[in-house]
DNA sequence: CAGTGGTCTAGACCACACC
DNA sequence: GTGTGGTCTAGACCACTGG
């Protein structure tokens, strides 16, 4: 494949790539698991091979690149790494679907007027003709250190966590975990299993316990085996964790709530009105 | 109560691990890569391999586990996957550093006022002891579609992007491309590849183009092979790539940037101070 | 049953950093 | 040199799904 092409325009980064090194003078090189990947990827972003296409396979591969079956193997792993590709066990090798939902995280953290009980998940997405379907499951825990830490809890207090995984159309969306001191929760509506209409933080806020601010920590990484298992994860698949801390207006923790976000189905959006001015440029 | 509360078939956390169906019976199951990935991350997790610690050898592996060398190797692509692994070419296997830095969207964000011309990478970091450093380079350019989109641009009009990766002890910290309409940045100081010290923002506003609100666009992803080169990123490690869009008062797209953010050394914090007190105000 | 990818073995040669 | 991981070959058997 002489398509080496690349070029890109006016002085850029360019000669990235190849992955191996630049050999200045075009030798020969023998055909291995990079420039299987480096072909076969650069047909996936040129259009070459849509989303959803299936990519030969590995027999055709092995022919197509006279190498063994183990460094073809290779060559699609560094795809699936990337998150390109996936492998439909015994129908072939396709390239992944792009698409992402928005997330917003504010929708689900803000304290609602009581006459507006919305709940987003549940109710917009099910306007929009999509079929959200939710599992909770509420336990009495002695929460992990960083929760803990957060909430304030010394080692021996325990936390109500809800748990939730959120579905799409049957599929895993994104799990949420949150966490309240036990003494706010006991005898809530909280402690229920079952979806709280109006919304936790409105329950707590009745309780004299409004949520006036919260801090969103957002870790990017792979997933662990148990997320993996949990939301269905294919190989390739980043999360986002997001730990979220919510204060009432004296900064005692109210709730930190841990949703994992798989990155191959959001896009998060955060809307900063008002804000004059996004990257004030220092440099 | 068991803190445990998973009654849940598989999906839950525990020790799954084998990878395999559950096997009610303990049948002598033969060693695979799945079961050396799971030894050596429970091992990792406990902590018995604590963070910069080498893990044994593939030899000494292969003699633990008494498989062939691909299985063991298969078995540490696993982790190395997982991004709890890195292996150091000639000297081994080892447990990956968990130390994140925080990055704070809206510092860089914020306009702040003309007096203040802070950079918050530059002068916060060397003030805490670091040592950061950049390089800019300033190019015109047909934006990507996706920025062309948002800045309102057609198809033959042009941008100017000033492209900047920054770093932080030598080592790639994060790339951020801004991207201005040409007719907006034309003259200013926009186009000159040096550090803008009172902010790209605020040049401008000064020339009557102020920013007044940004959203924020997070997806999260594995690298390209431009990016993983770079950042010098190891396998193993997501990126958040953060589109920034800022507009006018008339709503009128400004300046659109592209971050990518390395997952293993960073935390992204979104503080939301104000939330709507519901007892204050509704609505 | 045929064809796909998933797993494993056994062996070979290489590049590189360190002693 | 020695030992590390990186790459590649050649062959084998398995599990699953679809025709």
């Amino acid at each position: 494949m002489p398509s080496r092409g690349s070029n890109r325009l006016s002085g850029q980064s360019n000669d990235q790539g190849e992955g191996t090194p630049v050999a200045a003078a075009p030798k020969r090189r023998r055909v291995g698991k990079v420039e299987i990947a480096t072909d076969l990827r650069n047909q996936i972003v040129r259009g070459d091979l849509g989303e959803g296409d299936q990519l030969p396979t590995e027999a055709a591969l092995i022919d197509r690149y006279g190498t063994s079956r183990n460094t073809v193997r290779e060559g699609l792993a560094i795809l699936v790494g990337e998150g390109l590709v996936v492998a439909k066990r015994p129908h072939g090798y396709f390239v992944r679907d792009g698409h992402r939902m928005e997330y917003r995280p504010q929708s689900d953290l803000t304290v609602r007027p009581d006459d507006v009980p919305k709940d987003v998940f549940l109710t917009e997405l099910a306007d929009a003709g999509r079929t959200p379907t939710q599992t909770i499951d509420v336990a009495i825990v002695r929460p992990p250190a960083d929760v803990a830490a957060r909430l304030g809890l010394s080692d021996d207090e325990h936390a109500v966590v809800r748990r939730r995984v959120r579905f799409l159309e049957g599929a895993p969306y994104m799990t949420n975990d949150s966490y309240f001191p036990l003494t706010l929760a006991q005898g809530t509506a909280i402690m229920s299993p079952e979806d709280i209409a109006r919304g936790a933080n409105r329950v707590l806020a009745d309780a004299g316990h409004v949520q006036v601010r919260a801090v969103d920590e957002f870790t990017i990484r792979m997933p662990t085996p148990d997320e993996q298992h949990r939301l269905a994860l294919g190989p390739g698949t980043p999360v986002a964790r997001q730990f979220t801390t919510g204060y009432d207006r004296h900064g005692k923790a109210l709730r930190v709530a841990i949703t994992i976000l798989p990155g191959d189905r959001h896009t998060i959006v955060i809307d900063r009105p008002g804000l004059p001015d996004p990257e004030a440029e220092p440099s």
